[in-house]
DNA sequence: ATTACTAAGAGGCGAGTAG
DNA sequence: TCTACTCGCCTCTTAGTAA
């Protein structure tokens, strides 16, 4: 609903704020917007009906202002917008379970481990932690919150490997990373993290245990 | 361009950050943004062919994510609404101005007299200061960083007083107010203040003296 | 220069329905 | 169930043009 008056209602709000009015004209606003004089003209007066702005008219175009239907609009988009991005998730939770080995092998490979050593920080040791998150749209929010690094995909003769999103973490306190392999399909909530170390002997860890990763 | 697209885009975001997937199915999208479930599909294989989302259909439903260029028009719009609405501007220059005279009419009435006592906190010397300010769209946002007051119009036997929109300020340190009537027309950048004395003599202002109003 | 009407064509929407 | 196609309807867009 109203999505079509976006593009307008979001230029006054920019040029001259919630308070302002703003003097312009169809033929601007259309070339501002990327549309036509006669869209734009048909628009301004619908959203003038609708009461989402203020509109006069005047010999040298029109004037126009937020009114309280169209600032609600752009407030509640923008708070779904500022929920989206500025969530911050500082922790999260997770129970160690036991991977199929595969990362051990991708981790190895020295297309990767280079990578890893040059941009993560730590030459990371050749085996993955598995972990299960329960509520995996809080893990997602956490992810926004570390420094991401992009470990890129490379080939050999024989196949391709694909490129590995890296995020910074902690897991007690030690320099780790999450590592979410652009292919890989692991069930849903199940992560990998690599350490320096290995974790599983580092700190004493076995299937089930509860572990906490930070930013 | 693309608006038509922003509720699917920000229902990912909010529910699963900028690198979930989220499980869902055409039926349950359209229902959450008041569509058909039709329409969400094919605005899911539209959005899938421009690179706003990766799409994955499964036996339950579609697994979606948001790809680079629906990220960037979310981070676009946000970039856009977070400027309008938190920018922050702590103070404003003014040059004095002579006004008509018209404000110490208004604000003597006890009609409006009485509602700046009381949700003011001054009870406001009978007239206003004029000044004009060079930048409006800078003025506009400095409003926006204050408290806003809403003086209510009233009807006499003879007339309606319309609303008037009222600031809380400071201008050298004094309490004050910006006052916006609702009807009244100032040429553009004309603002008026009102304050507990008389401005004009307590800080010996003189036409076109700079004065300057802050938070 | 403006805004905005008219009319025709483009394109989105959704009921019905296939797979 | 699910997704997604077809097709009729209707809305939106825009060129032309009036005022």
């Amino acid at each position: 609903m109203y999505e079509r008056y976006y593009g307008i209602l979001s230029h006054i709000l920019i040029n001259v704020g919630i308070y302002g009015k703003l003097n312009t004209s169809t033929v601007k606003l259309a070339k501002a917007l990327g549309s036509t004089q006669q869209t734009i003209s048909r628009k301004l007066i619908e959203m003038g009906n609708l009461g989402l702005i203020k509109r006069e008219v005047n010999v040298n175009g029109v004037s126009l202002q937020l009114d309280c239907k169209g600032l609600n609009i752009l407030k509640n988009q923008y708070r779904i917008m500022k929920t989206g991005f500025e969530t911050r998730v500082k922790s999260i939770k997770g129970e160690v379970r036991s991977g199929l080995g595969e990362g051990r092998y991708y981790v190895s490979l020295p297309g990767y481990m280079e990578q890893f050593k040059k941009r993560v920080g730590f030459k990371p040791f050749p085996g993955t932690l598995n972990f299960f998150v329960e509520d995996y749209e809080r893990m997602m929010f956490f992810l926004q919150n570390l420094e991401e690094i992009f470990i890129t995909g490379f080939k050999t003769k024989e196949r391709t490997y694909g490129s590995i999103r890296t995020f910074k973490a902690k897991i007690d306190n030690l320099k780790a990373a999450v590592v979410i392999p652009e292919r890989a399909r692991h069930p849903k909530g199940i992560f990998e993290i690599i350490a320096q170390h290995n974790l599983r002997n580092k700190l004493k860890l076995k299937d089930n245990d509860k572990v906490v990763i930070t930013c």
